[in-house]
RNA sequence: CGGGGCGUGGCGCAGCUUGGUAGCGCGGGUGCUUUGGGAGCACUAGGUCGCAGGUUCGAAUCCUGUCGCCCCGACCA
């Protein structure tokens, strides 16, 4: 391609609507318009990286034996509702597009794939025998973010990879699960990123198991604890450790504290002499559940370690057997709503008693009462008295007469040494999720009764997994961690051209027939390669081409008139003096490399084999 | 939805407090000079000042409403 023709119109000046650098530098390099709030139009140059992380994405697929497909984006909202996303996804905070046709029918505009491709299996495939599938697509997706953000990260309508697979036993869908990661860390590396792969929590969407894949950025909206030794690594909504014995209080007679006006666990030690890690600390929540009830919540936890929402809403809905739509921490404001007066916040015990509660309005009457493991064993401790003003010291759980219902929900944080390891101690840092895998089971096989016949002759639903990649994300991620002060470098196998080639000055006839003679030779040999034949000072297109990323530039100026021209590395910013021969010896070594054999130009030419 | 900020040529911004009919830089066009890191000079085109009301002799500027965008938070397969 010539640069005279490629529609480049790269911006001097940094864009008012952009934060953060990546999506500064696919503005100001033409990768990206804004078309309104959230929605992005891909010019060329994008379109030519994300056609590239298709190519990888597709090739490793399909190593792994997954079909691809093309879904449709409306869907009606009948599967929608025998799944039971349809109201949860359409209104409130939801965030389905929905409309109605002129037959008044509903439809959606598909945020995700699961209820059609559910559908279609079940209605395609009838027997074990058929099985596994596993079945993706590439697609645009429609989301109504509450607040889209950073161009492509965060945006209303963008590009996913979404595969979907379909099993007769749990242990295939294992399998298949472990077969999809490792096609991950293929995909990602060969796409030039660094990136962690992650425990997750499956938050709405269900399932059992699922990890997600993050490119490291301090831009990332997800915070997640990795161990020194990379053996463990897990979004804090789910990341786990172990916790110090904390300052252990000696076992004496049990007796009451006046604690007057000392509500939080700093007061408590500040005026007792106490460590936080000898109180026990109750919270309680207000948990709001899919079948309209609202259940208070009370959790005991270690004072100097705080509880992980995420956790606790998990534990909820696993005890109540219900869906868990909302789960926060009770404020005054709530208990004067329900007519309650008498709890004593700051001064709440594990038996804090049910009876408070006969008087709420709309809550439950009960308390679901959990503890976290920290608390489980300690042998003497410091707890609120039900009374305000008033603590427990030197108690036990004998004397303590309530369900303690020990369970995880405290949030591990840096510092804190890991489990499979106590020797190394979990530090922190942000990610972008561009990839997350789950094994969902029978959630949507159930609901919308898909079921194949097994080898019993008997109907059983389908065991299924789902598998995403952000593709449009994924090519911000790999800016926001591939760039400097002069522009984007892009990884060489995903960016939009390999090699520029800049006539100085447009002019001169020696330059520009050297120029056209390493062109032309190098779409030849395959390379993807850019001409920059515009009639502009060497100033701008030595700018441009810095801005736009591509990884290597050679130059045709000064001295081609003794058949020299300049190669430059973008990343290393080496630059050499070389004839002809050497620079494409130079180029055919360096594409020879491991970077080479990820670029997308070899996968079409190991199809052919 | 809560909090904060901003809407003025294609882009970045000033002007608004104190009303008098719009300006700067970049970008575009033409010409001359320049020619390896976003050139210089001259000329030139391009704006219902987000939109709708209101106040006023007169509104980009003041008032009311409305729409849109950006940031923080809640939220997030």
């Amino acid at each position: 391609m010539r640069v005279s023709r490629l529609m480049l119109i790269t911006l001097r000046d940094v864009p008012a609507e952009a934060d953060i650098i990546s999506h500064q530098l696919l503005i100001r390099g033409g990768f990206i318009k804004r078309v309104t709030g959230g929605i992005y139009a891909y010019m060329p140059l994008l379109w030519k990286v994300l056609k590239k992380i298709n190519l990888i994405v597709e090739k490793e697929l399909e190593n792994k034996g997954c079909l691809q497909t093309l879904l449709p984006q409306l869907q009606p909202s009948e599967i929608w509702k025998k799944s039971g996303r349809w109201k949860s996804y359409t209104e409130g905070e939801g965030i389905m597009f929905s409309l109605k046709d002129r037959q008044e029918k509903e439809l959606g505009l598909g945020p995700t794939h699961e209820e059609v491709i559910t559908q279609i299996i079940s209605q395609t495939i009838h027997s074990y025998k058929q099985l596994p599938i596993n079945i993706f697509q590439i697609q645009t997706k429609f989301r109504d973010e509450i607040r889209p953000r950073f161009g492509l990260m965060r945006s209303r309508e963008f590009i996913m990879k979404d595969a979907y697979s379909f099993h007769a036993t749990e242990s295939d869908l294992q399998s298949t699960y472990s077969e999809m990661e490792k096609a991950y860390q293929n995909i990602f590396t060969k796409c030039g990123l660094d990136f962690v792969c992650v425990d997750a929590d499956s938050g709405a969407i269900g399932g059992a198991a699922s990890k997600e894949f993050m490119v490291t950025a301090d831009s990332g909206e997800d915070l997640i604890l990795i161990s020194s030794d990379g053996k463990y690594g897990a979004n804090q909504e789910k990341a786990v450790s172990l916790i110090d014995e904390g300052k252990l209080l000696e076992i004496k007679d049990p007796k009451i504290v006046k604690t007057p006006d000392q509500k939080t666990i700093k007061e408590l030690c500040n005026n007792n002499d106490f460590h936080p890690s000898q109180i026990i600390k109750v919270i309680a929540y207000i948990a709001t559940c899919d079948d309209n009830k609202k259940y208070p919540v009370l959790v005991s936890i270690r004072g100097d370690q705080d509880i992980n929402d995420i956790k606790l809403l998990n534990e909820v809905s696993k005890k109540l057997k219900l869906s868990v739509l909302e789960i926060r921490a009770i404020s005054d404001e709530d208990i004067q709503k329900q007519g309650i007066t008498n709890i004593p916040f700051g001064s709440i015990g594990p038996d804090l008693s049910d009876n408070l509660l006969s008087k709420a309005k709309e809550w439950e009457k009960k308390f679901i009462r959990f503890s976290d493991i920290s608390v489980a064993d300690i042998k003497s401790f410091i707890c609120g008295n039900n009374i305000n003003g008033e603590h427990r010291i030197f108690y036990n759980w004998n004397l303590i007469n309530t369900e303690k219902s020990i369970c995880d929900v405290r949030k591990a944080k840096a510092g804190d040494r890991c489990i499979h390891d106590i020797n190394q101690k979990l530090k922190e840092c942000r990610g972008i999720e561009i990839g997350h895998i789950f094994q969902l089971g029978t959630k949507y096989s159930k609901s919308l009764n898909a079921t194949f016949t097994n080898d019993k002759g008997l109907e059983e639903p389908f065991r299924m997994g789902c598998y995403g990649i952000g593709i449009s994300r994924l090519a911000q991620a790999a800016v926001e961690q591939n760039h400097d002060d002069s522009g984007i470098i892009w990884p060489v196998s995903i960016a939009p051209y390999e090699v520029i080639i800049i006539i100085a000055n447009i002019k001169n006839s020696e330059q520009r027939c050297l120029a056209e003679e390493i062109y032309e030779k190098l779409i030849k040999d395959g390379v993807d390669a850019l001409l920059d034949d515009r009639d502009e000072r060497a100033g701008i297109k030595f700018k441009d081409a810095d801005l736009i990323g591509i990884p290597w530039r050679i130059v045709a100026g000064r001295e081609a008139k003794s058949g020299l021209v300049e190669l430059h590395n973008r990343k290393t910013k080496v630059t050499e003096s070389l004839d002809l021969i050497s620079v494409f010896k130079k180029l055919s070594e360096e594409f020879n490399t491991e970077k080479y054999k990820s670029r997308p130009m070899d996968y079409r030419v190991s199809d052919n084999c």
